[in-house]
DNA sequence: CCATGTTCTTGATCTGGATCAAATGAATAA
DNA sequence: TTATTCATTTGATCCAGATCAAGAACATGG
């Protein structure tokens, strides 16, 4: 669903109207879209491309620090991100918050809202973001007429309900210093797939966000940078990160203290 | 969890009747099955109840202690809790493991598998529980030709996903008492929904596991019960709870430290 | 340019909850 | 019945990481 490079002019014209005034002569389609490999299912015949096009709404441009939506807003639409980022996070009665994830390029959001009607957290972009915007009910009847279509919603929302609980996990176990080291190579894995370079890249969220998505103090975040620059194996000046070992990193990752036994299987047992 | 002290006896008569031997001549259909409301969408027109009790396999009886299914295992069915209850978790690398959830009848188990065709998590059965298995693929099937259990199936996912992220905060942000007493309410809440006494139950999960799902160590999980009683929230006696105090415990959910200032909109910022 | 507010870093302390240790209670098996 | 094993409780100690404090590096607006 996100459109990141443009050419295809010519069946453009026949696509419906869009919000962007002064893009319209720049139609872009899913087909041609450098991302379609990451938003859309595989194997989508060309006439299901055409009528999922027909469907998008392309191209919201939102600033930094800007709101794709907020907590209790009502759902209506799922947003694919064609480039930028966002971070969504969850508030709770006495205000404080907790990011839940950060998101890159060719990721959908807003799924998570289908049960409730309205959103349960909100989606803040940490740079000047685009995306692409689906309205949900057109996109549900699409998927009762594209099969593939239907199993890719439920792909992408269980991927999100297992990274959740690869999430809970390390936040529960493991030290602080394997959180910070898994949550780099995440991010230098999600580089990787969308072409970039894994071992030099940009954080676009600050410290404080970090630390609070991985449930931890900002000062601690900062701490374990500066160890890790000082065992050599990243530099990092501010947002810029450049990854020097990267199976250092990765044992850095499995350091958990206190590892069960190998033929520990009393804890699978019922009470 | 657990077999509670039921309020309205019809209902709980129905959720005994699988322990009897010999059942098979006595068809149950989601028609008459007391949970019905619980684990299919509203608004089923009779029809369509038909076609799914067509597709639906009844009554697994899991012992104690055995599996539902296991990580790795591939994925081919979704299993609806009829009575019992079941654990869910994850195992990373290094052989420890991380609960995810409990899960009570009405619950619809196994769906964040659709993406790999196999297992992430493992269930184990807590007790003596019984199930309806479903063939996904006879589900998906289905979703076409009823709308409304395609919306079904997108809402029990995304429930998931916001109760993985309520997890989280509560993980990442709140005090081990705080987490205790949460648990608690929650499964309260759940036994209410489901006809049984909210203040008297018992659990069906060892101190372990409780311990686990909450991030926390199995002595802390111990000294806190013992402290609840001490302040006469509660009574505890292994597996046996009475509440005494809803409100107090509530009051011990929200007993956040560091709550930020009303006004403070700083965190929401971006880098 | 300077003033002001943010974000990030680093150091010094403090503490919630983990870990270690040991006794008790229940359940299961022989 | 008595071992044996596992689950739970309680006490004593320890430590990873939070919190407090104070600069340093940037950013933003006048």
């Amino acid at each position: 669903m996100a459109n990141a490079t443009p050419s295809s002019k010519s069946k453009a014209a026949r696509m419906k109207e869009d919000t962007v005034v002064d893009l319209s002569a720049i139609r872009t389609t899913c087909q041609n879209c450098g991302l379609y490999k990451l938003c859309l299912p595989m194997g989508l015949a060309e006439g299901d491309m055409d009528k999922l096009d027909k469907v998008i709404k392309r191209r919201r441009k939102i600033e930094k620090g800007e709101h794709l939506y907020r907590m209790r807003d009502t759902f209506s639409t799922v947003y694919a991100i064609r480039s930028g980022s966002v971070k969504t996070y969850t508030s709770i009665e006495n205000g404080s918050e907790q990011v839940t994830g950060f998101h890159l390029p060719g990721e959908l959001l807003g799924l998570n809202a289908v049960s409730t009607k309205f959103h349960t957290d909100s989606a803040m972009a940490l740079e000047t973001t685009s995306v692409c915007e689906v309205p949900f009910d057109r996109l549900e009847d699409l998927t009762r007429e594209i099969p593939s279509m239907q199993h890719h919603i439920l792909h992408v929302m269980s991927e999100e309900i297992q990274s959740d609980h690869c999430q809970l996990m390390m936040i529960a176990k493991m030290p602080a210093e394997a959180r910070l080291a898994r949550f780099l190579l995440s991010l230098s894995n999600h580089f990787d797939n969308r072409g970039y370079s894994s071992s030099e890249f940009n954080l676009s969220m600050s410290r404080n966000d970090i630390a609070n998505l991985l449930g931890l103090a900002v000062e601690t975040v900062s701490r374990l940078f500066s160890h890790f620059q000082d065992q050599g194996l990243l530099t990092v000046e501010r947002k810029h990160i450049v990854i020097h070992d990267m199976d250092g990193l990765m044992d850095v990752t499995t350091k958990c203290p206190s590892q069960p036994l190998p033929n520990d299987s009393s804890s699978n047992q019922a009470s």
